[in-house]
DNA sequence: GTGAAAGCGCTAACAA
DNA sequence: TTGTTAGCGCTTTCAC
């Protein structure tokens, strides 16, 4: 592979020169430009950016991490961070962690040896992280996404609100026997922050909250679990009139299970999502679920790293920097054919 | 920022010690490595991967080129490709074209530039692109990922026959009055030979196939496109039984402008997809399509790629790799409830 | 406008 | 077992 050297050589110029030829070409006499630019593309000269990296104070690289992206609400957040970028000759090292705190430590390690300008991360649970705090210790450009930890960089919705908010919409509906189906509560922050805006709503209302059902995501059948705590339910009498679920992917599961269970959604029980996946509005009946902005949740959590990292070089005092609290996106209740008044006893 | 040089001085040796110490541990006395570990948590030394990469002749990168993760086709890919690499120490860099021609150069040069070991590429067109045979020229190790190239290193499935065997599968099911629906032709290799694979199934059951209905992907409205060809098609009296889509997503926008049209599925008139999306199964009724087994096709790919990067190492003859052909995943296909017999005229 | 040279942080001969 | 040293490919003063 052709080299700088090899193009001073052929240009027959140094290779001071071939280097500014490629990165500020009006210092250079426009023959001399020629010369080099022929040079570089006989020679299929292609710049190895590592070189570059190593002596400069910037790699343009960002480090995103994520739990997955079998979950579309991660993919679309990416899509948004992908968005952000563009044209800004940046790229991206992606690591996903499965929700695994272990594999969060050691990927955010392996970014930071790359050396990446900025991590954009969604954490499994951010309020129990010390990580974060190490990190902004160690002044390390970070937004975390989708995490809502008050005082923290970070892009989020108020997920508890947002959860009280359809929840509300539920009681509305005449709904008072409500339940709220998650994933490993103590794995994640949302969905802790989305039971207590369950109970929120709840108690606003005069109900009494229920223990939410807890899925493990890990296990792969999340419907068997939801299928196996129905027919509990079921012969205890005490099916609940609705199911909150704390995201769409789980929705969509249990939707199922209670399809193969007998049950009809919504005429025997409503179901509410929480992510707002655009596969929700393609179903019939479409999902009822909590919005929350994935794409632009993405896009400004980009947009705000970037700016962190450029004021860091600009800003003279360090923590100068205006990204540094938290962002709330608003939410919305998009309102679908899974809810339904009660069934009439 | 703690440099290896200051690791060597705080424990009191040379920088090449230090350097074995972290990489070849038994070549250093217990002793001495102790003392470096010491001085390196001490200084929270972060060993600075560029410097490494530059030194070596492997990055550990890997490049990924995906059209996009909007389809959960690719998100899937993706976590079958991290998969794949899980636990080798390397590390992707992601970038998405939005199956832009232009971009494609672009992404494939920046990701040489940073020196990936191998390429991961899915393109919009891979028979009428220079590009591979540029790659393979020069030596660079690459996989494309669903593109069903013949003679190329690649893995997919066949769609030309797999599009065939869902066509005869609606056949079968009585409908002689089939058109296919997909993005535009000329920009997808894919949807290319799905076509083809439909021209088959028709003439093989003695039927004329008709054209194809091209819907433009990037105007983001498809759901109004097969809206306004439904309405020209009712007016004429021709609606067919039944739509062959050339992905699932198109399929589920399909399936919602036959709704709004008040048309019901299946019916009215069946649908079935291309992909195999999970949440087609979730959907009710579930959607019939053809199945690709998205995860799969990631993990082999990459799992070629790293053996083609390996074996590059071990071979002394370059080009005996043998992960040189197309690997060809069995499809499925999976009947679902938007397939039904044609309505009685 | 151009060149010589130092050095980014690391690894791998080669010596000791 | 450890140290010295020469780069990997590039950018950037500092001279000319």
């Amino acid at each position: 592979m052709a080299d700088i050297r090899d193009v001073a050589q052929r240009a027959g110029c140094s290779i001071a020169t071939v280097s500014r030829a490629l990165n500020s070409p009006q210092l250079v006499r426009p023959e001399t430009l020629a010369r080099v630019q022929a040079a570089a593309a006989e020679l299929k000269f292609r710049p190895n950016a590592l070189g570059r990296q190593l002596r400069g104070e910037r790699t343009g690289l960002i480090g995103v991490m994520l739990p997955t992206l079998g979950n579309p609400v991660f993919a679309d957040c990416l899509e948004g961070i992908e968005a952000a970028i563009d044209g800004t000759g940046r790229r991206l090292l992606l690591v996903t962690t499965q929700y695994d705190p272990e594999r969060e430590r050691n990927a955010i390690e392996t970014l930071l040896q790359q050396r990446v300008d900025g991590l954009l991360l969604t954490l499994a649970d951010a309020e129990h992280s010390a990580l974060v705090d190490d990190l902004a210790a160690e002044g390390v450009a970070c937004q975390l996404v989708y995490n809502d930890a008050p005082n923290r960089p970070c892009v989020s919705v108020d997920n508890r609100a947002a959860a009280a908010q359809g929840v509300s919409m539920l009681i509305e509906a005449g709904h008072r026997d409500i339940v709220m189906v998650t994933g490993a509560l103590h794995a994640s922050d949302r969905a802790k922050r989305r039971f207590l805006g369950y109970g929120d709503a709840m108690q606003a209302a005069g109900l009494t909250p229920l223990p939410a059902v807890e899925i493990d995501f890990n296990s792969g059948a999340r419907g068997e679990r939801v299928r196996e705590w129905l027919a509990q339910r079921e012969r205890d009498g005490a099916r609940p009139t609705a199911l909150f679920c704390s995201n769409d992917l789980l929705a969509l599961g249990a939707m199922r299970a209670l399809r193969e269970a007998g049950l009809r959604v919504p005429d025997d029980i409503s179901v509410l999502g929480f992510d707002g996946l655009a596969v929700g509005e393609l179903l019939s009946p479409t999902l009822a679920t909590v919005v929350q902005p994935s794409v632009e949740i993405g896009r400004h959590a980009a947009q705000r790293l970037l700016a962190q990292i450029d004021g860091r070089a600009a800003s003279a005092a360090p923590g100068t920097v205006d990204a540094n609290h938290a962002l709330i996106l608003p939410h919305a209740i998009r309102r679908g054919g899974t809810v339904a008044a009660p069934p009439r006893r």
